[in-house]
DNA sequence: TAGCAAATTAACCGTTTCGTACAAAGTTGT
DNA sequence: ACAACTTTGTACGAAACGGTTAATTTGCTA
């Protein structure tokens, strides 16, 4: 019948890097779609293209596998952000631009939004284990504390609002929108979630967040 | 030594409430702390009162235990909701009393938080098996409706913002503000989750609300 | 007070699940 | 050619885990 040797063993090329990225991506959904718990090492070994055996022997044991998808979630969404150009604009067409861009950008990542939660859940514990998660965020506000450090001198920009504080309130918004789509819609029916209704709530974000962060003075009443 | 029967099974009283109550408790602590498939049955168990057996003569499995528990987190929550009295102030002091009790009732009420986030992370399915939640949840945006008639009718609120919508965003910042209190502290410290940060950030989400609300004229320049 | 359903106890069972052992072989750089 | 690294495949062990069986006590009520 068949002339094949009795193993399928003949013909394959070494890959290590594709292999890895091939099961960082199965393990990110199959963690997004179960929690750390909940995700069973069988079924991510099923849904790559190689082993069980594979997976071990380049990430240890599960909840290596699951440190190396929270560093690799955090990575894809930071490395996004950083691509966001804003030094051409002024201070307030900046923030602007930065609310909506995340509001999008975290649409975009249901799979981190999830991740995070997941290490929500779990108080944090694998991401301070992380160095380079922490490097990686380290920037994540810096565009932020240049826009307030412009519109400060420019007088516009209130001085007791701080940047982390406004990093904060434009993350609540864009995150609390996707991890709490679910139990909401259920709620409260689903007219937030399409096209105008996402819109109209970016839309408040920006105008909160502008307003939040100008001086009294300097705030339109368009 | 002892005297007792060599069963201990002697000298116990029927409690049928007390039981139920006692495991619930302790489900709603494990489930929050530990997520759905983390929570470990023999744990629950062994932190209550009582016996296994006991929690499947109640509540059937793991599932019904959980479900019960996550109405147990929505019925508690709202009860103390429906507490607040807000007729006798006027639609801008009924709006912000809203804003700030809702940011300090969610933060003192984590593990119905928790809860929440593991339920949304199995996409509100267990939420959605629920008559008793939607009931619950059906007067829980109640009074901001209330709100935004008087403040319409007053003249002062605008007509393009729903209740829905400021529900969505004291919602978002208040959750928000717990559900991510571990990985935003863990990468941007913990300055925000002190005494004065909370009070910060509820001033300002106070403010973006009422700013958000109130007709571009109608805001002061305080 | 006898009978019976509800409540409770303790021990047990079968499956799932993580992780490993074992055996073998192809690939790649030096 | 050689050695280290990478890949395949299967089977299996030990512990964890969800759920059950069987027997006993309590308390209501006829």
């Amino acid at each position: 019948m068949d002339d094949k040797p009795a193993n399928g063993r003949s013909g394959w090329k070494q890959n290590p890097a594709g292999v890895q990225k091939n099961i960082l991506a199965v393990a990110m959904t199959e963690f997004a779609a179960n929690g750390l718990s909940g995700a069973r090492m069988d079924e991510i070994a099923a849904k790559t293209n190689t082993s069980k055996r594979m997976i071990y022997y380049y990430f240890g044991d599960k909840v290596g596998l699951y440190g190396r998808v929270l560093e690799e979630a955090y990575r894809q969404v930071r490395t996004g952000e950083q691509e966001l150009e804003l030094d051409h604009l002024s201070p307030v067409e900046a923030l602007k631009l930065l609310a909506e861009f995340t509001f999008d950008h975290h649409s975009r990542h249901p799979d981190f939004i999830r991740i995070v939660m997941i290490e929500n859940i779990h108080q944090g514990v694998y991401l301070e284990q992380s160095e380079l998660i922490r490097l990686l965020n380290a920037g994540a506000i810096q565009k932020l504390e240049a826009i307030c450090r412009r519109g400060r001198e420019a007088g516009i920009f209130r001085d007791d609002v701080a940047p982390i504080e406004l990093h904060w309130h434009i993350s609540a918004m864009s995150f609390f929108n996707v991890s709490n789509r679910a139990t909401f819609s259920r709620i409260f029916g689903n007219e937030l979630f399409g096209a105008e209704g996402q819109n109209s709530l970016k839309n408040h974000l920006v105008e909160m967040i502008v307003a939040l962060a100008l001086k009294p003075d300097r705030r339109s009443r368009r």
